[in-house]
RNA sequence: GGUCCUGUGGCCGAGUGGCUAGGCUGAGCUCUGCAAAAGCUCCUACAGCGGUUCGAAUCCGCUCGGGACCUCCA
């Protein structure tokens, strides 16, 4: 494919991407809400974003990307009552709610970092933009849209599909919504068992509330993603993300407060991630099955017997497409751990090789494949396959048991390193090579005396350095010129 | 109950109506003092049952299994 395709949800096709006002982009994608730890699920939505964001960069688009950090509001449960979660939590924490916010996004900045994803252009806070909430409610309350009771102010869903397709997110047609949903509790103040909370009172307790036209309150979930898309993307953007689970509720209600206010469609290309799993089970909190990146990098969780570096973690999400469930196991980590360690001694050889007279034709055709494969949808895991198949060609050429021209080596070099580096965002784990002075010097001397004692066939000698430095995590391989060392 | 997704070799995972993705694991060989690494070779699958087709894992139907959403969640 020369063009690149996008899975738009809206369609439920892949449709060839056009932008609305080229080379710009505008993408939105919803951040985690900060009242506890990040989990690895939440953490590939944002990688695979992050690949979406990298390879348009990549294709050259101009692109602002924004993604908002939730830091107000949000109650728990389905009611529109009682605490919101951030007051929950910091009476937990006996802390400040803005402490519990600050607390938990430095930690989500944390793993982000580590895991190599890019920063976005702008990361607006709910909380930050509460005037741009309040002038939004205000105008679907004038376009008639929503109703107010009691100082709270809800979305009246009956109207808005009398006049726009709710349920269009979710292929849903409006009687079935209206005849799924379960039954209003009796002392609810909704009118219509759809509806949801644009604004919502505070009882004087709580937290986190400010002033409005209606009284001291708090917004609703769904109304931050919506203004501040509006204020930093426009009334019309192309790209709006977020995971699968935000697609029926969070989204098609972004979607009716936007057009309820403006009119138009908000977004060109809706784009869902799905979700991580364990045993098949989606990870959440509620369910007790998730991992804190943290526990992955130090190897503390029951499930893993091992540590995997950030780098092992990125890979292995990234060789699944973003729109298939990845389930999570130590086998699977182990094998992209040895995977991602394949590619990058491919690479590293590929600087050590002499140009030959044979030349691939197959190689010239390397960089159009993997065009190929990230303009099908961001095909990661294709992508990756098509790196792979010149692995064994590239090492093969290292031990001089084949030849590539110097055609072949450029390209090679070149498309390995933008694909590897600038789309996936692999970086090569410097660790490996950069050790200190003292350490090389013990080294070079431990092996220079190995190396003696091979050639006096003094082999009980090199197998024991050998041995012992490699349960002390220094691995040593010989080779035709000399041997090698590196720490594991 | 409703909406929808999904079922690929020991494991993880792409994909197309016809030409064995890829990775990991396992076995054999080459190289090697031995290891390791690397190369080569082998193990060749598409839940089941029907149908459409010259031909289907790929399209359609049914059956069985798994999952998501419909309620806070990336």
């Amino acid at each position: 494919m020369s063009q690149l395709y996008i899975y738009n949800t809206l369609s439920r096709t892949k449709e060839v991407f056009a932008p609305i006002n080229p080379p710009f982009v505008g993408m939105y994608v919803c951040g985690p809400t900060v009242y506890n730890d990040v989990h690895l699920g939440n953490c590939r939505t944002f990688v695979s974003f992050d690949l979406i964001y990298r390879y348009l960069l990549f294709s050259g688009y101009k692109v602002r990307y924004v993604r908002n950090i939730t830091d107000a509001g949000h109650l728990e449960g389905d009611r529109d009552e009682g605490d919101d979660k951030f007051t929950k939590r910091a009476r937990l924490e006996q802390l400040e709610p803005m402490e519990i916010v600050q607390k938990y996004t430095l930690g989500f900045h944390d793993v982000m970092k580590v895991l190599n994803t890019l920063p976005p252009s702008i990361e607006p806070t709910a909380t930050g933009h509460i005037c741009e909430q309040l002038e939004m409610i205000k105008t679907i309350l004038e376009a008639g849209y929503a109703y107010i009771v009691n100082g709270s102010v809800y979305f009246d869903v009956e109207r808005f599909s009398s006049v726009f397709d709710y349920g269009a997110l979710t292929n849903r047609k409006r009687e079935e919504l209206f005849e799924n949903t379960r039954e209003l509790h009796g002392q609810d103040e909704k009118r219509g068992r759809l509806d949801f909370a644009l604004w919502i009172k505070a009882k004087p307790e709580t937290l986190m509330q400010w002033p409005s036209p209606w009284g001291w309150g708090f917004p609703g979930w769904h109304i931050e993603c919506s203004a501040m898309s509006k204020k930093y993307l426009g009334e019309t953007f192309d790209i709006h993300g977020g995971g699968m689970d935000l697609q029926a509720t969070h989204h098609t209600n972004e979607i009716a407060q936007s057009k309820a206010c403006c009119k138009d469609e908000p977004v060109k290309y809706w784009m869902h991630t799905n979700m991580l799993t364990v045993n098949g089970t989606r990870m959440s909190k509620s369910a007790g099955n998730g991992f804190l990146p943290q526990e992955l990098f130090s190897g503390t969780h029951a499930l893993l017997e091992k540590a995997y570096h950030p780098m092992t973690v990125r890979f292995f999400m990234l060789q699944t497409h973003y729109r298939s469930t990845l389930d999570f196991s130590n086998d699977a980590l182990q094998a992209s751990e040895k995977g991602l360690q394949r590619l990058w001694n491919a690479v590293n050889a590929l600087s050590k090789i002499k140009p030959g007279k044979q030349h691939h034709n197959s190689i010239d055709q390397l960089d159009t494949m993997c065009k190929a494969a990230m303009n099908d949808d961001f095909n990661s895991p294709v992508l990756i396959a098509t790196l792979f198949e010149h692995t064994a060609l590239i090492n093969a050429a290292a031990e001089g048991k084949a030849e590539l021209s110097q055609d072949n080596l450029n390209t090679l070099k070149h498309v390995y390193n933008q694909y590897m580096v600038e789309v996936l965002g692999l970086t090569p784990q410097a660790l490996k090579t950069e050790y200190s002075r003292a350490l090389q010097s013990a080294m070079n001397l431990l092996l220079q005396i190995r190396t003696d004692a091979k050639t006096q066939r003094h082999f009980e000698l090199s197998d024991h350095i050998r041995k012992n430095l490699e349960a002390g995590g220094i691995r040593i391989q010989d080779h035709k010129d000399g041997s090698t060392w590196d720490v594991m």
